[in-house]
DNA sequence: CCCTCGTTGCAAACTGTTCTCATTACGCTA
DNA sequence: TAGCGTAATGAGAACAGTTTGCAACGAGGG
């Protein structure tokens, strides 16, 4: 019943992008730090994940981390730009895994019942790099989120 | 020393469309929402304060509001579309006068010193439409917030 | 296998925001 | 202009999400 996320074996002879990144930093890694990471890539990006969310999930299977670790955790993944942390506030922050094939994506979001779509435009993206250019910042990342209600919701 | 933000007798003769606005709901003007919508009138559209800044903005200039009442009527005041609140997250939420002129308009925020300019894109307003449209979602509101670094704080 | 120092778990602390409730006062009506 | 119903306020408690301090733990280099 113990669900293996990360073979022993692959990870030994296959140091994953993470840990080498890690290693790098004089950090080390953990089998909390490996657990919050694969289960982000169980679930696959385009998934948001509140910390609360990752603490029940990783519950649920058997796996004992503690909130304050998967906080700390958390905020190390997106340091490391494995996670991309969304501010879709109501109810806290949340994470999805970070893509990097698949860079800036963008949130449309109905306010009544939290469903949350998301999408891509080439606009958007460089009106957020035309605006960073004009004022001399340097981009990081740019996000669009859409306040709407969805078609359940604007029925009511 | 007591600041006169809105002269009695202009009121009397003149109700603000907030005023208007607010007795057609049943709803009331009092000397506390006086001063939080005059404060934001007097700094400015563009600028953006948290409830804590309208709170100490007010109690330097000698206005006793409590906090509590502060939060009720930025509250308000967003429902009622006079101000628009933004969700820049990195300790609290921030509000800035809406000029109707000037509806939609974006944010480049610096991540290290909080520095926020702002920039208006009719291209990322376009892409909100079309996303919303496609998923038939009803479109409230788009916010872009682009995180960046501003040029003092790159070069550190 | 040992030792060092980064990491964890727990609980307490913090922060931004909302709620509760007794009190005040806006503004309709006579 | 006074009276009254009820919306709004102030103060503090409650709350949710997040962070921190500290003792114990354990990853991984030697």
């Amino acid at each position: 019943m113990n669900l293996k996320l990360i073979s022993p074996a692959s990870y030994r002879t296959h140091p994953s992008p993470f840990e080498s990144d890690l290693r790098s930093d004089g950090k080390r890694m953990t089998p909390q730090r490996k657990k919050v990471l694969s289960l982000f890539e169980e679930i696959g990006s385009g998934i948001h994940l509140s910390a609360e969310e990752v603490h029940s999930k990783l519950t649920i299977s058997g796996e004992k981390v503690s909130l304050a670790t998967i906080y700390r955790t958390l905020r190390l993944l997106v340091k490391m730009t494995f996670l991309n942390e969304l501010d879709l506030s109501e109810g806290g922050n949340r994470f999805e895994l970070l893509s990097h094939d698949h860079p800036d994506h963008h949130h449309l979001i109905c306010i009544r019942c939290g469903r949350t779509e998301e999408f891509e435009n080439n606009n958007v993206i460089n009106a957020g790099k035309a605006a960073a250019k004009n004022f001399g910042f340097k981009l990081l990342e740019s996000s669009l989120n859409v306040r709407a209600l969805c078609p359940k919701c604007s029925n009511k």
